[in-house]
DNA sequence: CTTGCTTCTGTAGCTGCTACAGGATGCAGG
DNA sequence: CCTGCATCCTGTAGCAGCTACAGAAGCAAG
C-alpha cells in the first residue's frame, strides 16, 4: 500500500491530478490510513496508468470511462474497436481542420515575406 | 448604428460572444440607447469581423489582442508576420503530434481488425 | 392591449486539469 | 524528546473561450 506520492511518481499521473480522478470518479476511492492519508494498492496504480495511456492516445475522459468498464467487463473487443475507431475518425477531422489552418496561416507569411505596401496578414484579416 | 442582433448576423459572431469580447475588453463599450440596448457602428462591426477571421487563423484571445493593436497602429508588417509564424510554429507542432496520436491510434485499431485473442486496445492500455 | 421577439444583467457550466491557502501528519537527525 | 522539513489533507479558484441559462424589461405589429 503506497502513499499518493509514490503512486504519482510510479504512474506519471500528477498527484492533484489522482485527487481530480477520485473526485470525478475515475478512479474508486482508496482506503485510507488512521490519519486519513490514501494508501493505494497495486491494482490502483495499474488502472492509473492504463488511464494515463488511454490519455496520451486523446481518449476523453468520458471514453476512459468506457474503456475502463470494457476493460473489467471481459473486454468486449468490437466495442472497443467501435470506441477507437470514432475516435481516429475525429483525430482525423481534427488533422484536416490544422492541415487547412496551416495552409492559410502560411500562406499569409508568405506574402508578407515578399514584401510590398500594406501588411498582407492584417490586410487579410480586415476585409 | 445597429443593435446586437444584426451585428451577429453581420459578421457571424455570436450575441453572447459579442458581449463577451465586450466584457474582457476585445471590443470597446459600445454606445446605449436610451433604454440600455447597445448600438454598434460600422467600426465595431469591422472589428468583429477582423476578430472572427483572426481566430479562425487560430489565434489565441490574446494575440487577437496584439494584432488589433498592430492594426491600428499602423499596421507594422515585421512585427506581424512574427506573430503569425510564431503561431503557425505552434500550428506544425501540434500538427506533428496529431499525426504521432493518429498513427498509433490507427495500428491498435488496425491490431484489432485482424483478431486474435485478447483485445489488443486493452491490452496496450494495460501494458 | 397583447403577443412574441429581442435585449439586458449576472451567473454557472463546459474540459481537464493545476495551483494555491491553511492546516495536520510523518519521519529523520540531533 | 524535540525540531524541522517533507508530505499529505480539504476546499476553492483559476486557466481558455466561449455557451447557456434565468428573470426582467423594452419594442413593434396586429
Amino acid at each position: 500500500m503506497l502513499p499518493i506520492g509514490a503512486v504519482s511518481e510510479k504512474t506519471r499521473v500528477n498527484i492533484e491530478t489522482i485527487r481530480y480522478y477520485e473526485r470525478i470518479g475515475l478512479v474508486p476511492p482508496p482506503p485510507r490510513s488512521q490519519s486519513g492519508r490514501r494508501l493505494f494498492a497495486q491494482d490502483d496504480i495499474r488502472r492509473l496508468r492504463f488511464i494515463r495511456r488511454a490519455r496520451e492516445l486523446g481518449f476523453s475522459i468520458e471514453d476512459v470511462r468506457r474503456l475502463i468498464a470494457l476493460d473489467a467487463g471481459g473486454g468486449d473487443c468490437d466495442e472497443t474497436r467501435e470506441l477507437a475507431q470514432k475516435h481516429l475518425a475525429q483525430v482525423q477531422e481534427k488533422l484536416a481542420d490544422l492541415r487547412r489552418l496551416r495552409r492559410n496561416l502560411a500562406q499569409l507569411v508568405e506574402a508578407c515575406e515578399s514584401g510590398g505596401g500594406e501588411c498582407p496578414i492584417l490586410d487579410a484579416l480586415a476585409h
